[in-house]
RNA sequence: GGUGCCAUCGCCAAGCGGUAAGGCCGCAGCCUGCAAAGCUGCUAUCCCCGGUUCAAAUCCGGGUGGCACCUCCA
């Protein structure tokens, strides 16, 4: 397996530090609000690493925090009314149902910065105690970035220290413009703070991550987790700060590969709250089936940007379509094993980096061969059965091609019109029989207005929503 | 002002020095009562200009255009 490794700005040999295992941390959300189509990215990117470690027999944890305290959920305290809790229950359970919608496999272990709170103090200490943070008046602790000579290491940026230019919060006390909260004492109105040696408050972003993944993970004496990842915006500060504060606390690095997945944009910009073009995954999720966002969402290799829209999708939407017709004709039907060379080619293509692109055309070839198979000879008991095989493994390594092929082209009808349908079609059935062409096809126009289209087969008279 | 990334067929998108994968769309054909589906065939020399090399979409230099990070952000 190779990976992108976004420190060292290449590809490299995936080597764990313990043989046969991977232990993964990927930043998750802050739950303040509703997930958008940037989370449903990140998340569908490393799900799609996880299956691929696990196809490739490696044991794999994988961590996904959820942030769930922060400036932002303290403002929607403020403007509902609700507590805390009430707040971020409620966005992780929502999170949690859509990114299963999204058939993204659950993370083992789902730290919270709420419940690592020790973890993050005894940190904190350990890094005044050694001289690398500082406290300054009004109880805040700053990281001290020139103690640390590898700062800087992780995302290659030296800050630039001239205020003016660079945007970089300008704090009364702070030592350097790049040190960073470790901890933010709580201001007297405040009802949200947490005790610790060093006052009353709450933590600051970056040192949930570095505690949790200390306190979740063994590591070695020379990092603590394998591969740790999140969106590309994350790179710096967040993770420069994590991985500065980490190598100060432990002696060693936090991780040994970093990996950073890209953007979704809306019409070739970031989408973001503050430019007004995010897009809620709930949205999208009301319009497409999950599996089919995921299937659009995966078609474009991790690190390059995503420009969504809906052209694209229904491109993409229709590449998923044949898959599905070739499990149509093949089920009901038991399976063999799969196909080795497919197998080790569809692997091969995810273990360069997740190359999506070569795997989806992998699968493309599987299916046109099939077909034609199927066509020369439909009652090819082998093939069929191989083919179920195939798609199951699909299924396992890329989360796409495991439901029913008949309900998947009914998505969203409702039965009534299901009922509606197929006593069209029964009608158009007879009319054929009796040679009268023209009701069969004025019933298929019928259908058609309908927004269904159907296709007649040697086993009947088959329909998809269209 | 600093630092990166990207630019391949109408659209999406692989490619990582050896002579342009795949999907969508389109066209022609087979099949079909007609369709649809499926199958077959057809459709690019890689933003521009230099350079290195026997050989470059791939490396180097210079342009042009787009995006991102340096502020909360996946």
């Amino acid at each position: 397996m190779t990976i992108f490794d976004s420190v060292k700005k290449q590809k490299v040999l995936f080597e764990p530090i313990k043989k046969g295992e991977a232990s993964i941390y990927v930043c998750g959300p802050t739950v303040y609000d509703d997930a958008h189509l940037g989370h449903a990215r990140s998340a569908l990117s490393f799900d799609l690493l996880v299956r691929t470690l696990r196809a490739l027999r490696y044991k794999v944890t994988l961590a996904k925090n959820f942030t769930d305290v922060d400036d932002k959920i303290i403002k929607k305290i403020r403007e509902t009314g609700k507590t805390l809790e009430e707040i971020t229950t409620h966005y992780i359970a929502r999170y949690k149902d859509e990114m299963e919608q999204l058939h993204i496999l659950p993370s083992d272990i789902e730290p919270k910065a709420t419940e690592s709170i020790e973890a993050m103090s005894s940190m904190i200490q350990r890094l005044i105690g050694s001289g690398y943070a500082y406290q300054i008046e009004g109880g805040d602790v700053y990281f001290d970035s020139s103690r640390d000579s590898a700062y800087g290491s992780i995302s290659h940026k030296v800050p630039d220290d001239d205020e003016s230019r660079s945007r970089i919060d300008h704090v009364e006390g702070k030592k350097n413009p790049k040190d960073f909260a470790l901890w933010k004492a709580a201001k007297a109105d405040e009802e949200i703070a947490f005790e610790s040696p060093f006052g009353s408050g709450r933590p600051g972003w970056h040192i949930e991550c570095s505690a949790m993944i200390e306190k979740h993970f063994e590591g070695s004496d020379e990092y603590s987790i394998d591969i740790h990842g999140g969106g590309a915006d994350l790179l710096f500060p967040h993770h420069e700060n994590e991985a500065a504060q980490s190598r100060c606390a432990s002696g060693h690095e936090l991780a040994k590969y970093w990996m950073h997945n890209g953007f979704v944009q809306i019409d070739g910009e970031k989408m973001s709250k503050s430019l007004g073009n995010s897009f809620f995954l709930k949205d999208a999720l009301a319009a497409y089936d999950g599996e089919i966002l995921r299937f659009y969402l995966n078609s474009v290799h991790y690190r390059n940007d995503f420009n969504f829209n809906e052209e694209d999708l229904l491109a993409a939407k229709k590449r998923l379509d044949k898959l599905y017709r070739l499990k149509k004709r093949i089920t009901p039907g038991g399976a063999s094993a799969v196909k080795k060379e497919f197998r080790q080619k569809l692997l091969e293509a995810m273990s360069d980096d997740l190359n999506i692109s070569i795997a989806l055309a992998v699968i493309d070839e599987m299916v046109a061969s099939a077909n034609e198979g199927l066509d020369a000879d439909p009652k090819n008991k082998g093939l069929k059965k191989e083919t179920v095989a195939n798609i199951e493994f699909i299924d396992e390594l890329l989360g796409f091609g495991g439901m029913d092929p008949f309900e998947y082209f009914q998505l969203g009808i409702e039965p009534e019109v299901k009922e509606k349908i197929e006593e069209l079609i029964a009608r158009r059935t007879e009319a054929k029989k009796a040679k009268d062409f023209a009701a069969a096809d004025a019933i298929r126009e019928e259908l058609t207005a309908m927004g269904i289209a159907i296709m007649d087969t040697a086993e009947g008279t088959l329909w998809e929503k269209s």
